[in-house]
DNA sequence: CCCGGCGCCTGAGGGC
DNA sequence: TGCCCTCAGGCGCCGG
């Protein structure tokens, strides 16, 4: 379920039904989903910890326990989920960590890949947090403004589209909002960066915003299995433009839509819109 | 720095 | 029905 507006649905949910909430008991089904941690000292941390807020750098999920003194750190990859309700109404295929809660609800960390990852981490080192500190700015954050994005591009000469992608330039952005966002503002995918003027840049940041704004207005986007906190879709496949429609025509002119390989992912765009 | 390839995993869908 | 291939919201590592 990977991408910005994805985990932000489910971090505002997990903001709203969770804070305050105790762990009673943890639960490791599967240990390959802990990095850095084993079952035992994870269960033992944890138990007894309240979850105080929850917060989000670009694609990591932070919850935030007992005020700070400890952060449990999620990164979903393809296609990891959370899910929170009663016992009996979770179902518990693929799940890999559980959660007891003192209310009597389970919160289960669902994975059918297990590409997923969860760690902990003590303390003020979230701040110092080498994985989190490498990321670029959010692209949700007042950092990330038109001139950083045109400074980011001026600096690269590789194509626009895999520039996005990479979380250590600009951090939220995976492979479906990053097509929909160069279609918006008619960059071709394969445009190397640092031949964008500054219009199109600015005209990039606009449209990388408004497609992330509109996609968590619509609660993520679910082409294939996402689901939120509570089990129910989000409705941003059906906002979408070229992503995943290869043959179909251009909302906008006509033409086919396109799709290519870049480093091995699909990019699809439209070929008379984007030049 | 940049790029391509592989590995991590499982499941869905298409061609034969 | 089965097999084999490709593909999938991601990312880290390695070698050239």
């Amino acid at each position: 379920m990977p991408e910005l507006p994805e985990v932000e649905t489910i971090r505002r949910q997990l903001q709203q039904f969770i804070t305050g909430k105790r762990i009673k008991e943890v639960e490791v089904t599967t240990p390959q989903i802990l990095l850095h941690i084993s079952p035992a000292d994870f269960q033992q941390r944890l138990r007894g910890t309240v979850f105080t807020s929850f917060s989000r750098q670009g694609k990591f999920l932070l919850c935030h326990m007992n005020g700070g003194e400890l952060t449990i750190l999620i990164h979903f990859r393809m296609t990891g989920r959370l899910f929170y309700g009663t016992p009996s109404a979770i179902d518990k295929t693929h799940t890999h960590i559980s959660f007891w809660l003192d209310n009597g609800r389970l919160l289960c960390y669902n994975d059918v890949r297990k590409l997923g990852k969860i760690e902990l981490i003590k303390g003020k080192l979230v701040n110092n947090f080498a994985k989190l500190k490498s990321l670029g700015p959010d692209s949700l954050s007042p950092d990330f403004t038109p001139q950083l994005l045109y400074n980011t591009l001026q600096g690269s000469r590789r194509q626009v589209k895999d520039l996005l992608l990479d979380q250590h330039r600009i951090a939220g952005l995976g492979n479906i909002y990053a097509s929909e966002a160069l279609f918006d503002c008619g960059v071709h995918p394969q445009k190397r960066a640092h031949t964008l003027s500054s219009e199109e840049g600015e005209g990039l940041h606009r449209s990388i915003l408004k497609i992330l704004h509109l996609a968590i207005e619509s609660r993520g986007c679910s082409i294939a299995n996402y689901v939120d906190l509570a089990g129910e879709r989000g409705a941003y496949q059906r906002l979408r433009r070229v992503y995943q429609r290869e043959g179909e025509p251009c909302y906008r002119c006509g033409e086919l839509i396109c799709r290519i390989k870049q480093h091995g992912r699909s990019t699809y765009f439209c070929p008379r819109c984007q030049q």
